[in-house]
DNA sequence: ATTAATACATAGAAGTCTTATGTATAAGAA
DNA sequence: TTCTTATACATAAGACTTCTATGTATTAAT
């Protein structure tokens, strides 16, 4: 687990990202499947996540279909057309932002250097 | 300019790691040296950097030197021993951190590749 | 003479995420 | 069958980080 700080302002990025190769996911399968990415090293909580969804519902990014699972409620979130514009350009943005990074911390490589 | 969103989590990080490689900097020249790195994407503002360093100064990671150009003061900060183990530890995490980054919105390259 | 750059600093507000808590169903273990 | 764990949603209060705005003062440039 990386600590809390480090994580910061990554939350969004992370799930528009996976929205944006998954067509739909539920909440619960977003915090999984981000476990399993990184390997137990980012948990997204439920406190980060659910008000997160909900925010980009309210700005019209992503849409909600509910499905029964038995007696259960699944919430699917998809990405509206213009969540998939604003998602396309904000992880533009991060790949960029992280090709910056290295660039600090890891000053001996190239420039650009595996990064789009 | 990134957006601030993206920038969260980043600026300690940045900070230490320039300091371990500079021996000593003042405040300002941190604000200007992330400018140029950055080619102007990152520009620290002066009211998170100056509370960021004396908080690191209050927990032993940095210690001060002033030192007077002309009738101007100019504070030199430089890491303590402790605070020399603590960012090494920190710039390692970071690193680890961005290659997890990478492999999820690159997922087309190979773990690990260009990352320690 | 005025503006921009250098150089420090703090207060209040905004925003992000954590911790804690709550509800409820389904599956698996004892 | 009972208890625990996993699944699945949700919110409120607080902590923490960073921004915006403001303030002071010296030096360099126009």
């Amino acid at each position: 687990m990386y600590s809390k700080e480090i994580i910061k302002g990554t939350l969004k990025p992370i799930i528009l990202k996976l929205l944006q190769e998954n067509n739909r996911m539920y909440g619960y399968e977003i915090t999984q499947s981000v476990k399993e990415l990184t390997a137990n090293k980012i948990q997204i909580t439920e406190g980060a996540l659910y008000p997160l969804l909900h925010k980009l519902e309210a700005e019209g990014v992503v849409f909600t279909e509910k499905e029964n699972i038995g007696k259960r409620i699944r919430k699917y979130y998809a990405l509206t057309p213009r969540g998939k514009e604003k998602t396309q350009e904000l992880v533009e943005e991060f790949i960029d932002f992280m090709s910056t990074m290295k660039h600090i911390f890891e000053p001996n490589l190239k420039p650009g250097y595996g990064a789009a």
